[in-house]
DNA sequence: ACGTTATGCAGGTAAATACCTGCATGTCAA
DNA sequence: TTGACATGCAGGTATTTACCTGCATAACGT
């Protein structure tokens, strides 16, 4: 997984957006997806070849119109490298710091 | 929570190794934390400050030392919003991608 | 074939980002 | 108090990013 592409292109708001509106229909268009925007066309073209990139959507073409759907993979891989590591620090946490403002 | 922060935090490689860095030990201080980094203390100080906005680092001053805790609490949240909303596709886009193949 | 529609590609600009150097402030220990 | 140590703050630069305009290509229907 490459963690940077992912988050990266996570870290933007248009393309979050892009994520939640092909979650409520995926295998939308390009032009149908920009409906939704409020940018030009190919400001969305960029950011859904971020996410492509990201392999957090992948593509098919069918004639002329391109149908995009969503791939959850990567954010999955994101939960079991970034997330899962993190929560037994979740009690551990505030003994730390109740250690340190005890001091020491 | 602020996505756009916590992705934006998590999207550099130095971030993320802090992160890992204050998983392996936690409470370190500036100074702890830039031997394992290659690159000037200043630059370090900026990247905690962009996780402390995220809230992903808490600190506490300890004298003239300043010290660094991992705070899982928004990657959790990030866990809930963008992990889990997307778990109940990873079925369903293979029949999306299946039917689109198919021809509708 | 022709016009319409859907997308691709080239490039240009303003803002954000990641790094740095240099100097200031605050704390500890002798 | 003084020197050493830990961090804070100001600013400067090169790269990346997010947006745009303009033109090119490809497919559909009549």
């Amino acid at each position: 997984m490459h963690a940077d592409k992912v988050f990266k292109a996570l870290g933007d708001p248009t393309r979050r957006k892009l994520l939640d509106l092909l979650c409520e229909r995926n295998g939308q268009t390009l032009g149908e997806l920009c409906e939704g925007l409020d940018m030009a066309r190919q400001s969305a073209t960029q950011h859904l070849g971020i996410l492509e990139a990201a392999n957090l959507v992948s593509t098919v073409r069918r004639g002329r119109a391109k149908l995009h759907f969503v791939n959850p993979v990567p954010l999955h891989e994101v939960y079991e490298r970034w997330v899962r590591k993190f929560e037994h620090q979740r009690l551990s946490l505030l003994h730390d710091l109740k250690k340190e403002l005890e001091g020491e």
